[in-house]
DNA sequence: CTAGGGTTAG
């Protein structure tokens, strides 16, 4: 018999991993064991790792009639990430009605759940789902987690709603991992997290897995204090979190910028010994930086072992945030040294870490390198960051001009960069052209008109200021409210601008009163010309006082202890008469203030900002 | 063959 000695040349061009030699072989052992020949394809598509090798593969695999084996197919699908590959596999079965009886669920699944791993194909996923159910074969409970994941990436709740009904028809909606992946998936649609707390709150047992789900979900969407309050009851309820929750619990505490709540979560982290996977010291580094502690967001840098792209990234983006471009460029220039190959986030950190410290040539020359040393192309990020480093220097026409140049479309971002270059330069008739457009693209966007009307203010256009807010006014049309938040002893308060209905209205306002004695007599002027409002100057006087984050200062100076730093957040760029008051309190008060804004942030100290009034 | 997570312009 020559069988054996066959069968031993195909080990070794498997081992060889030398596929389609291997097959030659094999087509050789078919003539003698039609059975060794199937067992021996199997192991034959596992070391199959192109495409092309999969597809030669294929093609003898027809020779030997093996084409439509299930066996096969689902080797082959399962073996390639490859969207080809997949797409192969699946119009195999879908040409062939007459062999469909050959295939079961566990075939459907697996090409379920490679369509459903990629990035663009998986609507295919749902269509295999409705493929299988026309041929009547059974989904079985692993079919709903494949199918749900396709269903959270489309993110469309009408479709998560009826793979949800289909998988009660067929009884799997109260199975544990269905469940789970149905609250990711909800939460993961537009308008689901009520569906995705609805399946969570009918959980007879609940892992914490289910929790980290509508946990994470919580976060993804902002709602940070509902993360942070479903965290509490996980704890409540004795269910001890692992990694991943405190993954989740740390984006939100980034997003919140409670400090005190992050670093109660390190100290959680440490207390429980929850594994410092390099996720969880990525979200530590980001959670610090967000939190105005940059230095603390360094140490856990340091600290890793491996430190991947996104440690970097995150590492960087923190500096840039703070201002501290220079060494958020030393940091680039290490990465690179450390053979960490830079992607088009990183690129995002690094060129707005040059665009907050006003290091345009460096910002240039590395916007040049993205695509000549990396081949990376920019993105609309990467051109708004570069907008925004010439606009910031004052070189609005060279960013008017690069704007001009590049291949997108301006978006709304971008727009509001130039809006706010041309009216710290001076540009008010440049500034009020691109408001303009800028109202034509989004004109239901309140602060749009605001920033006209400030604009018109500036130029002491008062009638056109007055049109303005009129028209306003008919629309319905609304400023957002300013917002800042304070975290103190364990509690998060919030306030809202002109609040008078506030808890501790009182106290604030007093204390306001003597704040704005104290500033007047160390010299500081109010800059009233942004304020919106058509009133007499003292009135103006009086809003610009009433601006959120002086609501928050001067509760926090009231019940901190002195000389220990105020930590604010606020959910608008702050004004240019809140930041010169602050440096003034930074100063009279001798209090380190860190503000975050919208965009950035500002450390104040001894009457100084870090943003060196450059922002 | 099954579940949850990290970085992204102003």
């Amino acid at each position: 018999m020559q069988f054996p000695s066959i069968k031993k040349g195909i080990c070794q061009s498997l081992k060889n991993n030398s596929c389609v030699k291997a097959l030659h072989s094999l087509h050789y052992t078919e003539i003698f064991n039609k059975r060794a020949a199937e067992q021996n394809c199997l192991a034959l598509l596992k070391t199959c790792n192109s495409f092309i090798k999969l597809t030669q593969v294929h093609a003898n695999l027809f020779k030997l009639g093996l084409q439509n084996n299930p066996l096969v197919l689902t080797k082959f699908t399962s073996t390639s990430s490859n969207l080809n590959a997949i797409s192969y596999a699946a119009s195999i079965i879908l040409s062939d009605d007459s062999s469909i009886y050959l295939y079961d669920a566990f075939l459907f699944n697996t090409i379920i759940r490679a369509f459903a791993q990629t990035k663009d194909a998986k609507h295919n996923a749902v269509f295999i789902y409705c493929v299988m159910l026309r041929n009547a074969i059974l989904p079985n409970k692993f079919t709903f987690p494949f199918l749900l994941k396709a269903s959270a990436g489309l993110v469309d709740l009408n479709l998560g709603k009826q793979v949800h009904g289909s998988a009660a028809k067929f009884g799997f909606d109260k199975d544990l991992y269905v469940q789970n992946t149905m609250i990711h998936m909800y939460s993961s649609c537009v308008g689901g997290i009520e569906f995705a707390r609805n399946v969570f709150d009918r959980m007879t047992e609940r892992s914490p897995v289910s929790w980290s789900a509508m946990i994470g979900g919580y976060a993804r969407l902002g709602q940070s204090r509902d993360a942070v309050g479903l965290f509490r009851e996980m704890q409540i309820s004795g269910v001890r979190a692992d990694e991943i929750t405190m993954v989740s619990v740390l984006s939100a505490c980034a997003d919140l910028g409670a400090l005190e709540l992050g670093k109660w979560a390190e100290f959680y982290i440490e207390k429980e010994g929850i594994s410092k996977t390099e996720e969880l010291c990525n979200a530590l580094i980001d959670m610090f930086a967000k939190c105005g502690d940059v230095d603390e967001a360094l140490r856990v840098f340091c600290k890793m072992k491996d430190k991947t792209i996104v440690s970097w990234t995150s590492v960087i983006g923190g500096l840039a945030m703070h201002g501290r471009g220079t060494e958020a460029v030393a940091l680039f220039e290490e990465m690179k040294n450390a053979n960490v190959t830079p992607d088009d986030v990183s690129f995002i950190g690094l060129l707005s870490a040059c665009s907050h410290a006003g290091l345009v040539e460096e910002g240039s020359r590395y916007f040049e390198s993205m695509t000549s040393d990396f081949g990376i192309m920019p993105k609309i990020e990467h051109y708004g960051c570069m907008v925004d480093m010439f606009s910031r220097t004052g070189l609005v026409y060279k960013a008017l001009e690069l704007v001009h140049k590049m291949p997108f479309e301006p978006n709304a971002v971008i727009y509001r960069t130039l809006i706010n270059a041309c009216r710290a330069h001076g540009e008010l008739e440049l500034g009020e052209n691109i408001t303009k457009q800028l109202i034509g693209e989004e004109p239901l966007h309140g602060s749009n008109y605001v920033l006209l009307s400030n604009i018109y203010a500036k130029m002491s256009r008062w009638e056109k200021k007055s049109d303005t807010r009129q028209f306003m006014e008919k629309k319905g049309l609304r400023k957002i409210p300013g917002c800042t938040m304070l975290e103190l002893n364990n509690k998060i308060y919030e306030f809202v601008a002109g609040d008078r209905t506030h808890k501790h209205f009182k106290e604030i306002y007093k204390m306001l009163d003597e704040m704005g004695r104290k500033l007047k007599k160390a010299g500081y002027v109010s800059i009233i010309s942004d304020v919106l409002l058509d009133i007499d100057e003292e009135d103006k006087e009086d809003a610009v006082n009433r601006h959120s984050e002086k609501l928050a200062i001067a509760f926090a100076l009231l019940n901190s202890p002195p000389k220990t730093p105020i930590r604010i957040v606020k959910n608008l760029r702050v004004c240019g008469d809140c930041h010169s008051a602050t440096k003034f309190i930074s100063k009279v008060y001798d209090r380190e203030i860190v503000v975050r804004d919208r965009n950035r942030f500002h450390h104040f100290r001894d009457g100084s900002c870090s943003c060196k009034d450059f922002w």
